[in-house]
RNA sequence: GGAGAGGUGGCCGAGUGGUUAAAGGCAGCAGACUGUAAAUCUGCCCGCGCAAGCGUACGCUGGUUCGAAUCCAGCCCUCUCCA
């Protein structure tokens, strides 16, 4: 069986569309993937996600090893019988943890002391921890253990970050090959650091050729430095990553962030806008985002988005979801997530489409200009 | 009829002489959210004004005081207990 393949069918200018094949299933490129931190994509039952078109969903592997905890997990018979969604899983090493919760933790070269934000118990997190968690948690695509940092950061400190990450790629992959039976169905991606500078992205993506990878991703980006410098770095980075091996920018990102990173290259996105999002009041629509809460949906009978063939707008209207985020209601998030969701997927749908008929240039031009047209 | 408690901004509720246009919560109106410490967070929230500021305001009326939501008197109303 095969356990990673990357198949290209078809590229307009730098974009691609294709299909990665595991064990668990195939993964249509250019893909979104839901996050489900824990264990869960919240509010949506995986059924539920994967009739939104999602072939592969995140979970993490920071958040699972505090609670119900990796050997948990695996005792159960691992993440995907434990959470009831059989298809492709990838996880994220806990390195954006590193970053985001940074009050809490203490870096060094060995890897990261943390204090659990659950209860302050005291944990350590290496790369060959992280890689140990993720495979007992039966990961399907493995991150190497990273480490980023804000652009805040002095160019220094971003150099050090990227060089660190790049010897911790080196012993992710290590670990990741010395258990021989997880290895031979799942997959591992390095992670491109360097920040916005060129020559930092060019050594971290020629290191970690070097190391060799089943993917690459692109990280550190969409971390507050603007939509226009995240494309600039873009523009530069993802070519310097191999074109035969899926490239995955992490973290990213708004709808109109995934259809420019997909013109530039990129092949799989993960971002928590459509899920959070759907949990405080926003939607996105092909007119851009909308927010439930505000009191012009009160009366509106329309669905959340005109034309849209969810089950949420198939069935309810605007000023139900108002009436049920306003309240508080579980359902309102529900739908409101159920909505986003697939309004992701239908995106992604129309990209790789796009990329097959050689017009993504037009797609993307009419979906951008109606996307961020001032309402 | 007697005893007691209390009436504060849309609601709940602090505040018992000046630093109070009046804490806090809720509701309301907006905004944010990018490898999820998020069903979260932020701002606004008496009127007019861009603002400085002005005007109104703590049941009602009157009084004490340089100054009152806060003290005094009368009145109105609510609640609890006793008869």
């Amino acid at each position: 069986m095969t356990r990673f393949s990357f198949s290209i069918a078809a590229t307009d200018g730098a974009a691609r569309t294709g299909a990665i094949d595991m064990q668990r299933g195939e993964i249509r490129t250019p893909a979104f993937m839901p996050v489900g931190t824990a264990a869960t994509v919240k509010a949506m039952r995986p059924e539920e996600v994967r009739a939104s078109g999602a072939d592969i969903i995140l979970g993490n592997t920071y958040h699972l090893m505090l609670r119900p905890g990796a050997e948990r997990i695996a005792k159960l018979g691992g993440l995907h019988k434990f959470m009831g969604w059989g298809r492709p899983i990838l996880t994220d090493s806990g390195g954006y943890q590193v970053m985001s919760l940074s009050e809490l933790t203490k870096v060094t070269e060995e890897g990261v002391a943390f204090a659990s934000h659950l209860d302050g118990s005291r944990h350590m997190l290496s790369p060959e921890r992280s890689i140990d968690v993720q495979r007992l948690l039966d990961s399907d695509i493995v991150m190497q253990f990273d480490q980023l940092v804000p652009t805040t950061s002095t160019l220094e400190q971003q150099r050090e970050a990227m060089e660190r990450s790049i010897r911790w790629a080196k012993r992710s992959r290590k670990e990741f090959d010395r258990s021989g039976e997880h290895a031979q169905r799942a997959a591992i991606f390095g992670i491109q650091q360097g920040a916005l500078d060129g020559t930092l992205r060019k050594a971290s993506a020629d290191a970690l050729i070097d190391i060799g990878f089943d993917g690459y991703a692109v990280g550190g980006l969409a971390v507050g430095e603007g939509q226009d410098a995240m494309l600039g770095c873009l523009d530069f980075a993802v070519g310097m990553l191999p074109a035969d091996k899926p490239r995955y920018l992490m973290g990213v990102g708004k709808p109109d962030d995934v259809v420019e990173a997909v013109m530039r290259g990129i092949d799989m996105f993960d971002c928590v806008l459509p899920t959070r999002s759907g949990r405080t009041g926003q939607a996105f629509t092909a007119d851009g985002p909308i927010n439930l809460r505000n009191a012009r949906f009160a009366e509106d009978l329309e669905p959340i988005e005109p034309g849209c063939p969810c089950p949420a707008c198939t069935r309810f209207s605007r000023a139900y979801v108002h009436h049920l985020v306003k309240s508080g209601e579980i359902l309102g998030a529900m739908l409101m997530t159920q909505h986003n969701l697939w309004f992701y997927q239908r995106l992604m749908q129309g990209l790789r489409d796009a990329i097959g008929d050689k017009r993504l240039q037009a797609f993307a031009g009419e979906f951008l200009q109606r996307y961020q047209a001032k309402g």
